[in-house]
DNA sequence: AAAAACAACATGAAATTTCATATATTTTCT
DNA sequence: AGAAAATATATGAAATTTCATGTTGTTTTT
């Protein structure tokens, strides 16, 4: 007699290596958990690397295109053409440094500090929601672990 | 005199939104994870979807387009393309269904066999040598948690 | 057994992203 | 001070990605 021990991650006759891979996990966590509310930003007029910009003026002010960039998670070139549009669109302006020219201080309008506001509390409303779906399981505790996870990968 | 209390996840005076946010420490904590091992993707000739279809494919060996798109974490016509460029290159192959004719099976060559199983081989090495630094941290019991989150979202 | 709905994949065209490199400005070194 | 290195941002051009929709083929409804 042959027994079915398999879990659902797990449903082939050999392991799987993808399913329980932990640079896939994070990654499938990371994508499906922001799916939903990446809807809401959309609606709001704003596709993912604007809100996330969005969200870094939120707690910063200004910021430079490089930090913006870092924070973001995403390339330098790529940010300066991001930055762009949104200026165009009268979401955040640019601001010369007065003492290092090569600088340009990235700043929300008030127009981008409502969508911050707005959108920041829904962000906030939809994490408490997911958290709360956890909270009996191992996950509860998963923002301090994933914390100590980037305190490792930064002290490299 | 003030004293500076601020953790590094926290520089400000205020309290920040973006450093405690979960949805930006999943996607911070799979990109930074991730950064090392890609480079060894890129070094091995692949970016970073063609090794997402790959290892995909060293657990299945056959799948179709729509499903490597979905375990993949990306849209379909992409993934049309991606497999496309593939085939062009000997890495996989595509295959008729006799069944149904909307179908195709994509499946590994013996060159992507080969690339499968070294890159494979690596990854687990480089995700042994990231658990194995957070083996005394809360974040050891990460796969686990990551697990359960992603059962819970699948859930919906 | 049609008709309607659904599913799998492909594709055109616009937009975005990447990569390498340019430009301008500070900093560091000697 | 002058040269060299480093930093911050910008940009051209190729490549990739997205979005909407087209095409086939299969299932479900009635």
């Amino acid at each position: 007699m042959i027994l079915k021990t398999d879990s659902p991650q797990n449903s082939g006759p050999k392991a799987k290596f993808v399913n329980n891979y932990l640079l896939y996990l994070l990654a499938a966590a990371s994508a499906k958990a922001s799916g939903q509310f990446h809807a809401k930003v959309r609606k709001a007029g704003l596709r993912v690397p604007e809100w996330r910009v969005v969200a870094c003026l939120y707690d910063s002010d200004k910021m430079m295109i490089t930090e913006l960039a870092e924070l973001s998670l995403m390339e330098q070139s790529r940010m300066t053409r991001i930055i762009a549009q949104m200026v165009k669109r009268g979401i955040v302006k640019r601001a010369n440094d007065g003492t290092d020219r090569r600088r340009v201080w990235v700043q929300l309008t008030p127009d981008g500090m409502a969508l911050a506001q707005t959108l920041v509390a829904d962000a906030k409303a939809h994490e408490r929601a997911l958290l709360s779906e956890l909270a009996d399981t191992d996950a509860a505790r998963i923002k301090i672990m994933l914390q100590a996870v980037l305190k490792r990968l930064d002290e490299r």
